[in-house]
RNA sequence: CGGGGUGUGGCCCAGUUGGUCUAAGGCGUCUGGUUUGGGACCAGAAGAUCGAGAGUUCAAAUCUCUCCACCCCGACCA
């Protein structure tokens, strides 16, 4: 991609109707933009890293046996009222069709996928099954807060899974666990995010929180070192040692809560009256876990923990782009480079702008991709680039015919 | 939803004891030129119903009332 064509440029100056540095810095450098409270617009740039994000969810997703499906945002009324969430609900947006029907608009989806599987799950031959949708989810939240932790309108990975048995839930939320830990590991997250138990409600003693420690997160937790666990601020009463090695010296930090799985029981089966037969011809309970992640608040989540004051500093695995070219007036020398490196399937974002150097690193330093490659008069004398990581602060020169592999 | 704060060109902001505001400056944008190793320089230009409405006044960005939006703290987060 040229940077002279890209959808949106860089700011100087933070909009000062943003003050974490989420949505500032991503607002800044081109990646979102603000519609409202809680409401934002993906540009070029931040939809490209939420496409990595996505990928990398829904490869370890369908690694654990997820079926992907789309399900609508506009969910009528009695599947609320089924559950008794379209009067429990306060964060659930309500209208009204032309015919006087009235809708909820998808804060979570457990009542429109407890009758889909219904409608196709009658024998034990068919369970368990397991569907997902990333789709964007809407709450309104009485507070939207620090851009893309706390947003109105976000986009969720919503996975439910059906079962036979407890056992066989058991068994797969222990996947799904790992699954999520995959993931986090893949964001570069895995060592600042903490399993931690939270509230399970009425059919289990814990659900599972997956907290990432940040220095401004919304959440109090209480972490024990050796077990790489936590316990969430609601539980600590009741669960004040490490649940794993009993550790009564737990320490409390913040952290942003960047998924939940819940062991649900037949709660919503039960509410849809969804049973199946068992070898026996005998009906009994489905029993039903859901997992959620949350791609829109991970990629703020990123941002906050991958940083530093000139701007962000994405992981590999998830940056908008793998390389950023400038060329210092050696614009003819560039182009060539950024076709090859285009061609050899990397991922360039070429500064051809007509700008001074000084505002070519400022933006490349504040976008944040991995690699920075310098093209000017002095590396072309010597055949060569400077190549250089978001990361680090030293650059070596790298012979032009070597870049590819470099690269690669 | 309770408390606090802020609203002035696309962004940051000055002005807010009413009058000199026909609203200043910086960034950005446009035109022309000079520039290019850490947010360059010169010259010119465009761009604002001062959040909205009502009111007070000879006179309102400035005072009053109502509303709206956004931010922060708290509660909430099934």
């Amino acid at each position: 991609m040229k940077q002279s064509q890209l959808f949106t440029r860089t700011l100087k100056e933070a909009p000062k109707d943003e003050t974490s540095f989420n949505a500032q810095t991503l607002i800044r450098a081109g990646f979102i933009d603000k519609v409202g409270a809680g409401i934002y617009t993906f540009l070029p740039l931040g939809l490209r890293v939420m496409s990595k994000i996505t990928n990398i969810i829904r490869e370890e997703i369908n690694a654990v046996g997820g079926q992907e499906i789309l399900m609508p945002t506009l969910v009528p009324k009695e599947n609320w009222v089924a559950t008794g969430r379209w009067d429990n609900f306060d964060a659930l947006f309500k209208l009204q069709g032309s015919d006087k029907k009235e809708y909820a608009l998808g804060a979570t989806h457990e009542e429109v996928v407890t009758p889909l599987i219904q409608k196709y799950a009658f024998s034990y031959k068919e369970l368990p099954i397991a569907v997902y949708q990333i789709q964007t989810k809407l709450r309104n939240e009485k507070r939207a807060k620090a851009g893309l932790i706390r947003g109105r309108e976000f986009l969720m990975k919503d996975l439910y899974s059906f079962h036979t048995n407890q056992a066989d839930l058991d068994a797969y939320y222990e996947k799904v666990k790992d699954a999520y830990f995959k993931i986090y590991e893949r964001f570069g997250l895995a060592d600042l995010t903490y399993l931690t138990y939270a509230s399970g409600g009425a059919f289990s003693k814990y659900s599972h929180e997956f907290q990432t420690l940040i220095s401004d997160g919304e959440d109090h937790i209480f972490i024990c070192d050796k077990c790489h666990v936590a316990v969430n601020r609601e539980i600590i009463e009741e669960q004040n040692t490490c649940p794993v090695c009993h550790n009564p010296k737990l320490k409390e930090e913040k952290g942003v809560e960047v998924g939940n799985i819940f062991k649900l029981g037949t709660k919503f089966s039960a509410a849809f009256d969804f049973r199946y037969r068992d070898q026996e011809g005998q009906e009994q309970d489905i029993i039903m876990g859901c997992y959620g992640i949350g791609p829109s608040r991970l990629m703020g989540t990123i941002v906050e923990v991958y940083h530093d004051e000139k701007g962000i500093i994405w992981p590999e695995t998830v940056a908008p782009f793998k390389v950023h070219l400038l060329s210092l007036n050696e614009d003819e020398a560039a182009l060539k480079i950024y076709e090859t490196l285009t061609q050899a399937g990397i991922e360039v974002l070429y500064d051809d702008r007509n700008l001074s150097a000084g505002e070519k690193f400022a933006d490349a330093d504040l976008i944040g991709c991995p690699y920075r490659v310098l093209i000017s008069a002095k590396t072309i004398q010597v055949d060569s680039v400077e190549l250089k990581k978001r990361a680090e602060g030293k650059s070596e020169l790298i012979k032009i015919k070597d870049l590819v592999a470099k690269l690669k």
